[in-house]
DNA sequence: GCAATTTGACCCCG
DNA sequence: CGGGGTCAAATTGC
């Protein structure tokens, strides 16, 4: 009945701006509560229009505990909504589909851990209930090429070059002249326990990985690792059946 | 004044 | 019984 997919997004913005992380949807605030475990209380956010539209997406987002410079955001549920919102694409012309979040309220320079891999790096999925997280293959370029995390490590458990890849290229792909960037990685799980075999079709994944925009003085650049090393076939790499299950 | 957030209570599941 | 998730009333901001 309800159509659910779980996908696990991390996202590192730190330094310039943090809070507002625009997917592409109005989220309401629903509810807030600290998690066992956990340093930082987990914030449930539902979609604005949920009785309107019947969106019954539902997000979450949760600050990791040693660096509140990541987000770890957890969206449940498939949005349907596609109205006044912003996936900016089949409403009426928009000179620019990037709407800037700066806040400069509180800006408080980083120093210790991510300094380098703010945004670049940025963002790693992990498919967690899953042990396939083990299986995920060394990624070419993507965190190793630029990165230097020296002790820290990214991805911890495990990185899924795919969503990475796929990150990038959505980012990309929606965005090609945009001078901001900022992308994630989208890890795909299956259902809650009802379709193990999820297609996804790109409108699902361009809902998903809506380009978050930072306008900063900040060298970014790092997009150029994607698709130059991706052979991913077109088809989709979340085919492999040894990620799900 | 309205709408979105806040915060505690309630509920559901393991 | 506890943890996690949602609801609902109150509060705050716009």
């Amino acid at each position: 009945m309800m159509p659910g997919w779980r996908d696990h997004v991390r996202v590192s913005s730190e330094n310039l701006l943090e809070g507002p992380h625009d997917d592409g949807h109005s989220w309401r605030k629903y509810g807030q509560k600290d998690i066992l475990g956990a340093k930082y209380p987990r914030s449930y956010y539902r979609c604005t229009y949920r009785n309107t539209q019947n969106c019954w997406a539902t997000k979450q987002v949760q600050r990791s505990d040693e660096d509140p410079t990541i987000f770890e955001v957890t969206y449940r549920g498939t949005h349907k909504c596609g109205n006044g919102n912003q996936p900016a694409s089949t409403e009426k012309q928009e000179h620019k589909s990037n709407k800037l979040y700066l806040n400069n309220n509180n800006y408080q320079p980083l120093q210790s851990q991510d300094f380098l891999l703010d945004f670049r790096a940025g963002l790693w999925a992990n498919t967690e209930g899953l042990d396939s997280k083990e299986t995920a293959p060394s990624f070419p370029s993507t965190s190793s090429g630029c990165l230097k995390s020296e002790n820290h490590s990214i991805s911890p458990s495990g990185v899924l070059d795919y969503s990475n890849i796929f990150g990038s290229f959505s980012s990309l792909f929606m965005s090609p002249g945009t001078p901001e960037l900022s992308y994630f990685s989208v890890s795909q799980m299956n259902n809650f326990g009802d379709v193990l075999n999820t297609q996804h079709s790109e409108s699902d994944l361009t809902e998903l990985v809506s380009a978050n925009t930072s306008a900063t003085n900040s060298p970014i650049m790092d997009l150029d690792f994607s698709l130059d090393h991706v052979e991913l076939d077109p088809n989709f790499p979340f085919d492999t059946p040894e990620i799900f299950s």
